[in-house]
DNA sequence: AAAGTATGAATGAAGG
DNA sequence: CCTTCATTCATACTTT
């Protein structure tokens, strides 16, 4: 849209380390998207093995901070990997499920079990002491009051609005739209 | 691969207004989710820059009235549409911000300039009368009657985004990542 | 290089 | 208001 958008800059030919290179601790990124290191993503993802899915803030910010040392990273970038990645974790899930409807072969195929064999060589296999969910997940700060839903919007089907039987015969505001 | 299984209609190539393509004069009735075309956005733009934060119900009803000249919307359109981008707003400021690597000086910086003009190739300058924030009546919740008017949000430039104090406890997890 | 795939980013729609 | 899910777009990367 107007604000920020998807970013217009140069697109540069940034080089993931895939493969093992690793070599973009400081790669020429420009701007565009980001493009995490294998290191990143090895992290992201033992995290998400861990059981880690939805991280608060808090956790995307100590993540984010940890990461930053393999690249430039920032919070949002964390914040959508985990969204992406869930969310296609279940898209995987779903299809295949959906697959197997019809189990006319039962040949097994290959689905996706050839994906990939969890990422590079990584060599130095790294120690990560993580302790994520501890017992919690309480849903503390709930003293917000539901408010009007959009439901009330939602009864558009005859687009009739009920007005207030009050004296007024138009809204206080004059919401005019001239343009075009 | 992977194509529009889910989708009940049929998969039109309409863009929004992303990428400034914009090609969706009137996108070939996509049925499924709302899918703005760039005039819309423009408007609900423009109202949100204008301060308009949670348009009340009559408000709704009227913008989607005006917007429905560009396409096809509805209430419920609207009114997500400003839910979404006012959380999105804040999370964005919640999000982009704690990042950052090193502090070695502190007017080098120019920190957050990936917010870009938006100016849309609109030469013809439209004309919007709208007189909103009268003394109109209050929702349905009284809690943000006296809050922000209008720039609130808009603070782009942000030497600095200032902490909202309400972080100030320790979760309760600890995450720590050993590694290398 | 074109086509295909994987994935970061954006956002509509809900739920609570 | 906040969080989350689902779908889509755009782009980096891979394969042919």
């Amino acid at each position: 849209m107007d604000e920020g958008m998807s970013g217009f800059c140069i697109k540069a030919a940034s080089f993931r380390g895939s493969g093992g290179g690793s070599g973009n601790g400081n790669n020429g990124t420009k701007c565009g998207r980001w493009n995490p290191t294998t290191e990143q993503v090895k992290v992201l993802t033992d995290l998400f093995r861990s059981g880690l899915r939805t991280p608060s803030t808090d956790q995307i910010q100590k993540i984010s901070s940890q990461l930053s040392f393999y690249g430039k990273i920032e919070s949002k970038n964390v914040f959508y990997w985990f969204q992406n990645h869930k969310a296609r974790e279940r898209q995987k899930r779903r299809k295949v499920s959906i697959d197997d409807k019809d189990f006319t072969r039962r040949d097994q195929d290959k689905i996706s079990s050839e994906k990939q064999l969890n990422q590079v060589s990584e060599p130095a296999r790294v120690i990560e002491t993580l302790q994520l969910f501890p017992v919690n997940s309480f849903d503390d700060s709930e003293a917000e009051k539901m408010r009007f839903h959009a439901n009330e919007y939602f009864k558009e089907a005859t687009a009739f609005a009920y007005r207030v039987g009050t004296e007024m015969d138009h809204p206080p505001l004059d919401l005019r739209l001239s343009f075009l």
